[in-house]
DNA sequence: AAGGCATGTATACAGTCGTAGACATAAGGC
DNA sequence: GCCTTATGTCTACGACTGTATACATGCCTT
């Protein structure tokens, strides 16, 4: 049925262990199903403990998501770290990892799921805006590079939904090297500072 | 709501009417709190009627859901009409409609906070594939069009997300213009057939 | 070995969910 | 006029939600 997830059929008592063991379970419960779409009592069983457990350790349903988005935006690594092959690679790489026959598990996931939710998406706004940005920021550089980047993140999460939540049926079935050459084109429109403004400046209408 | 000395108007009982005004709030209601956001008894509070009335006339919450999604998806005009001005029309209305101070009650919010739920993606999936794409794509034209219009779909909702549904900062205060002026470059490189493929058409179609 | 405390469980509560079945009311045909 | 029937309401059920309180258990220290 599945590798990970079945309930342990015991644990030493170790609070570190088992307050993993929930962070884990969390993360792909609330990446698969959002954050409205599952109950913590199916998140405890699946970590093997109690419902109350995590409120012990997360306080409530709410801390418990508030750490699931920091541990999975903290270590996020978009893409590579050279500007050079900005474009190329993140645009490969969206395209693996949403692949079809590649179920994965991305943090855009949970971000997607758990949008819907008022309160889920706030900690998302601060998550993002905490961790992922200042991280993709650091390559986009010239001016209005927030913007940029911000758009950057708009555009991968927008492939995200439409292949693989909405599954979209010609985003699905498109040939990798077609999806591929339009992102990094998009992609590079934006990594380059400014796309010529010839529309009409800030102030007056031209 | 209303304390007037009628409290409730009391519509004459006009089936067709009932339900539009079911259809209506259902609508609303969805676009504002996602498919699993909201409760057929409040739907029905705000249509002025009761919840079950609902599902006789709608099967089930599930079935609401679909009439909303098909109603909301139809008379869709993403843009206007006009295939030369597309990328321009398209940024300049989706930065306007994502405006913060514009507080929409657009499709694409639908489409957002409803994907979550599986069975509500399928419906998403089956009434975008039938309406917009089909109107899109009538004016994408050229190799890959279905792609093309598929990331055109995605780099819409994509704003969408991060600007109006997370609420992102960088782009709810980001200056229109630089916004649109980023947005049509990246819609132009979807309008035009193809980015310079590099790659060999080893299964040329088109 | 025994007590103490961290760790985990069991039970329950107050609420919401979708919706099924029985009942009430008003509109329209005769 | 009455009677049929479409239209709308009321009640309730079973399942589920998040979580607070009370209880049990095992590990560690003494």
């Amino acid at each position: 049925m599945s590798h990970d997830g079945e309930p342990t059929p015991r644990r030493r008592r170790d609070a570190g262990m088992t307050r993993e063991a929930i962070l884990r379970s969390a993360l792909t419960a609330f990446t698969r199903f959002g954050y409205d779409g599952v109950g913590v009592r199916e998140i405890a069983q699946k970590a093997g403990v109690t419902a109350m457990l995590v409120n012990r350790y997360f306080g409530s349903k709410e801390g418990l998501f508030a750490e699931v988005v920091d541990v999975a935006l903290a270590p996020r690594t978009v893409v590579g770290d050279d500007l050079s092959t900005l474009s190329r690679d993140a645009a490969a790489a969206l395209v693996a990892k949403t692949a079809p026959e590649a179920e994965s598990l991305d943090p855009f996931l949970l971000l997607l799921r758990s949008a819907a939710n008022p309160r889920a998406a706030e900690i998302l706004r601060e998550g993002t805006q905490r961790h992922v940005e200042r991280h993709l920021k650091s390559m986009v550089t010239g001016a209005h590079d927030a913007e940029r980047t911000a758009l950057f993140l708009s555009v991968i999460a927008g492939v995200w939904l439409m292949r693989k939540v909405i599954g979209n049926t010609a985003l699905a079935e498109a040939d990798p090297a077609v999806l591929s050459r339009h992102l990094e084109a998009m992609f590079q429109t934006l990594a380059e500072p400014a796309p010529d403004a010839r529309t009409a400046p800030t102030a007056g209408d031209g």
